[in-house]
DNA sequence: AATGAATGAGCTTTCATTCAT
DNA sequence: TATGAATGAAAGCTCATTCAT
């Protein structure tokens, strides 16, 4: 029988599937809770498990939260990757789908918003979460370089510093997420997302077209 | 000595000196600890002071930690408005004067900066927080609508909508300072100062000269 | 050896076992150190257990305290149930029952004598201890005159009313009580039933016979 | 000046004023919260004074609350006493007197009643409490006995041990104050005032006449 | 692999007491 | 005498972690 054959990695994979479950219930609920008040009754309970389970699938509570960091910076890693493989290898047309990425529907979740939010505000007592975040930034951060140099040898960009202003793009998205954040309810993301794209296109007027929506 | 001093507070301060002795410590301690990680007594001992003294000044931790939140929310509105104050009634010097305070070795303080990220953080799961948060935001906000609207007056700057820009640069320049709050030794203040004045030049063109250092 | 089995309570007991043998060890810490000068610690350690199992248990001191009262009052009921159940069907001997049980050695208990006046003392001050002290007298006096009255009935005791005279023979025995609380040495239980024994006898006349010892 | 030769006493006088006070307070702060409930907060706060003061007037709480139950203790023995004196001195009509007095408008204080069932509350726990209820007990107890030894000879009482009668009345008294204590609204003390009277009627029939109302 | 009762360190909070004013 | 800010020991309670089942 094939179910033989298959019944240790079967066990594995249903071992990692309970971590993704811990991990998914914990975002859950330090988006419900906050970070500090994020108890491992909330996480076991939002898994529909027992209280002694988290123990035995991560080492301690505080791996568990690093963990569910590592999580979210892969998974925004992944989502970006996968827009921009779904997309002509056009710099400009790249950096177009970067800018509507974040605020997009089918990517953005305000539970995984507000787990950024979290440890970005413990980042400054906890080097750990600090390094994690950084990491999903320089990954994302290379790749808008990268795009912005290609695209300002394309037209005659000498002016734009491409390390700069792939900063300011970083960081107006992130800002924009904030203003998010804060006022899920009067600040859209078809309008955040209107911003970041006019970003672009002042900077790159030459390639405007490629940033109206 | 002035250590002395330091060391000896007066045995019997008046009320509201010794509110803010705590909320200064308490500043401290979010910054070193994290607000997760904060506990009364790092904020007792940093004030130099016995353990059962906040709860004598504050109904409570979490009422230590709100008043913490409106203390930073009036100081940073009290920054850029002694900082406008200063600067001649000119709707483009004084958008400058914004862009540059928040990076200016004068105003600019790390442990706030963490205290604005740690509150932020907490902010999904704490509707008190996140209303703090917004008025200072509101205040802020409000200000730098009514300056682009009078610059948008002066210059024939008829596309630019003042709301949207606005948003942007309030956004740029928080997303400015998580880069400085993640990564303090390689992002610089002067190099996130130049993006966001930067930013108000690209929009306002016909001023650009008032946005250069 | 039992004293082992003592010692060393199973690790793993049902709930309401934990429950039971906390509120027993309450009624020993109450009768011990007063209302007011019982601690948490005193139970847990009383009951041979950690500090934190109260809290696990019951959802607060204050909820510990009601529970132990609620116990009381449940068990005094059940005493004097028993008592009656195994006495003939008449009035006047089951009245004599009565008067006994509460100070009869296989009933009596200081302990729990403490308990009550613990619990009378905080009743002025806190409505719910003194609804739980108020059942168990209903439920005692109901039956008290349900029994005076058959008796008044079977003889000719027109003029006793058994409203007041069963108020009357309730107070005298919890007077008696508060003689022996006060004094157990001076004070013995063989006179007080002496005492609640001659109360009925006198209103009673032709039952004297049954309220002899 | 007068005033000059009293000034010694005079603040003898006040501080004695202040002691009282305070105990006064405290006999209502008992009421209202309970032993256990009772902080040296609400009693100054009753008295309209401010919190230090209650240790430079009594050595600690402890010795706010001996003194306080001292002060009752004293207090109804002056009650009592006073109405002896306002009485015939024959022993019926004294008998009489004292089961009124206890239920009698003009001595009755359902907060001092609250305070006595709040020490013999915690009697149990602490022997300086339990002496000191004792000691108000005695007084009295020898009064009734002497009264009813005196009226035994008067009257053919033979039957009748005044060490027994006396106890059981001091008991029913304290009985029927328990039923106010628990019940003020639905017990009168129009209906235990009567009860009281008609155990001593039972018990002296010839003098019967004395204990009617 | 999973449960959930039990532990106990560590937290916030209370409050009698002290003492500079 | 009196005040009330300050202290700090001690309490109740929380909750990550353990472990018998």
């Amino acid at each position: 029988m094939v179910k033989e054959a298959e019944e240790k990695p079967q066990r594995r994979a249903s071992k990692e599937l309970r971590r993704r479950q811990l991990i998914l219930a914990t975002i859950k609920s330090i988006a419900k809770y906050g970070l500090s008040d994020t108890k491992l009754s909330h996480v076991s309970k939002a898994a529909g498990l027992s209280q002694g389970i988290i123990n035995f699938h991560f080492k301690s509570k505080e791996d568990l939260l690093i963990e569910t960091l590592k999580y979210i910076r892969d998974d925004y890693e992944e989502t970006w990757l996968k827009a921009l493989a779904a997309c002509p290898d056009e710099p400009a047309a790249m950096l177009a789908v970067l800018a509507c990425v974040d605020f997009d529907a089918s990517a953005f979740d305000r539970n995984k918003l507000a787990v950024w939010f979290a440890f970005w505000g413990e980042a400054s007592a906890r080097p750990i979460y600090r390094r994690i975040c950084k990491e999903r930034d320089e990954g994302y951060s290379q790749m808008i370089i990268d795009l912005m140099t290609r695209l300002a040898e394309e037209g005659s960009y000498e002016a734009v510093n491409p390390v700069a202003v792939s900063t300011g793009f970083q960081a107006l998205t992130e800002g924009l997420w904030l203003a998010i954040h804060l006022s899920p309810k009067s600040v859209g993301r078809e309008d955040t997302k209107l911003i970041a794209l006019e970003y672009l296109a002042l900077y790159f007027p030459q390639h405007a077209h490629n940033f109206k929506e």
